[in-house]
Order: C-alpha cells, then structure tokens, then sequence
DNA sequence: CTCGGCATCAGGAACGGTTACTGATCGGAG
DNA sequence: CTCCGATCAGTAACCGTTCCTGATGCCGAG
C-alpha cells in the first residue's frame, strides 16, 4: 500500500522543490499506522519510536510541508488539537466530544452549498470546512448510563 | 436596542440561576458596541474603558455563562481567537484569512444537508458549523498589487 | 441592621498546542 | 571531495485560555 502513494508523492516533492527527507517519509508512514485522525503529538510518539531522536518541532514542520503541497489534510475543532489525515479528498468528519475520536462520514457532499455561499458573499471563499462534533456509539451508550 | 433585549436576557438568566452582575452587562454591551465578531481581547478592552479593573479572565468566564444559557453565541476558526455574536441564531460567517475579518452571510442555510449527515453516521450530531475562509474585497485587492 | 454563606471577581500563575530560534547536520551540485 | 543551502534537534518563547487563591460583593435569616 504505502508503494502504490510512493511515486505519486515523489511526484509532488519534486514539483513543490521540497526534498522528501527520512523524517518527512517517517511522519508518512505514522500517518498511515495510526488508524483514524492522529494529532502531532500522535505522530511523534509514533516515528519516536523508530527514531528517538527526532523532535516535536520536526513533525510539525513536516506536517506542515506535507500539507502545502497537498498529499495530507488537516481539521481542526475548537478545544482540541489539529488531525491529520492522508484522506486528501473533500469528505466529512465527525468528533466524539466525550472520547474525542475522530470518524469519517461517507456518502455526503456539499452540494450546491458551495455555490449557494458564493453567490451571497463578497469575499473570495478559499475553504469550507464542515464541522461535526456528537457523540459516538460508545460515549452515547456510556454517557445515558452515568453522565 | 439594548432595552429591547434586557427581559429576555434577564429572563434567562433567573431560569438559569446565574445572576446578572455588572461585569456581564458590560460584556453585553462591548459586545454590542464591537462591530462585527469580537474576540475576547477586543471585549476585554472595551469593558475596560469603563471599568479598569475588570481581569481577563473574568470576561473569559462571562462569555461562557453568557453563551451557556443561550444569549450569546461563539465561532471559532483555527488559528486565531474564539469569535463571540450576538446573533443566537443559526447563520454563515466567513473569515478573511488576511486581515481577520468576519463577517455574515446571509439568505444561506444547510437544508437538507444535516438530515443527510445524521442519515450517514452513527453519531449523535450534537453540533455542525461551517467553517469558512476567504479573502474580503479589500484583501482581495491587494493581495493580487503586492503579495 | 448585622451577620454568615455563597457566588462572583481580580490578579496572576499555569497550561497545552504550536511556532520561532539557534547552532549542528545532512545531502546534492559542481 | 567540498561547499552551500535545506533541514533538523533541542529548547525557549508564544498566545489564547483555564485554573487557582484570596478578596469582595450580595442576599437572606435572624
């Protein structure tokens, strides 16, 4: 799996300028262990692990390299730190506001929503992010038993 | 205009049993005076003008009982400060990425995009906001003089 | 009116996520 | 191989926000 994004990656590196350094490809291939929505700090005990020598101050950075030139994505929710997410593609994601997992919803799009908005604004929209915040099955269950 | 509001925000707050102090008038009102959406720096200075002695974090604390019992309403985008509204009802603001400005979109609702939602996930939404970001006319123009 | 108790407040310290800085290290062009 | 710019490790600083502490105000009971 990680062989078949290999090319394409390389691709944007080279295009971007960047170089796709051993901590970049590391802060990669976390992304790709960790299921779900990792923060940094996620991130960083994972490649930690591999290489203990690398800093919090190094993922962000690749993070954000990353991020520019466009092979990973990030969300944020108020009250909690940035998730990333190798899912380029517009989607929708959800967080559980008691245990804070992070879950894909699949199935929706925008619509027209997008266009609506650019018909009764002024500015030039750059982004449009949707953010969902709920309860996820378990907390739901948990949370009606002892709240 | 604030006379208009005075019953029904004095109406909530006895049913919530938190009660009306100076200070959270007063960030009433700096929230009425700042155009716009403020952050809660902006309210801390005005509040201040009057009252030197207000702190910081008694403001944090009224925006909270403020938006707790529904009189107030906040929007946070990443990377910059929590945003506080007196519109309680559901609506659209955009942030200009540039120079900070929100402002309200209008005649823009979800429709049917949050029955889909909920029809899509296991969660219990329990909130959805949009999260918009652009460039306001005046950025707009001068970020394609001098970039 | 006085007292006691509880919510609220002022002031400032602490916190968490993120960024900025600095000197060391890496890696590719020549 | 050497040099130079990009990147990195380590650490300090930052900023918005929350937490803590003792003081202050407010309200009801007596």
């Amino acid at each position: 799996m990680p062989h078949a994004l290999e090319g394409d990656i390389r691709e944007k590196f080279r295009r971007s300028g960047y170089t796709l350094t051993s901590q970049r490809r590391a802060v990669l291939e976390a992304l790709g262990e960790a299921k779900g929505h990792p923060s940094a700090e996620d991130i960083y005990l994972i490649v930690k692990k591999k290489n203990p020598r690398v800093a919090l101050g190094t993922v962000y950075q690749a993070l954000s390299v990353l991020e520019e030139i466009g092979v990973i994505g990030s969300k944020h929710w108020s009250e909690s730190p940035t998730r990333y997410d190798l899912n380029v593609e517009p989607h929708l994601d959800i967080r559980c506001v008691r245990c804070g997992e992070v879950s894909e919803i699949p199935s929706v799009e925008f619509g027209e929503l997008e266009e609506r908005i650019r018909d009764n604004t002024t500015y030039e929209v750059t982004r449009a992010m949707l953010v969902l915040e709920g309860l996820c099955p378990v907390c739901r269950r948990e949370s009606t038993l002892s709240p």
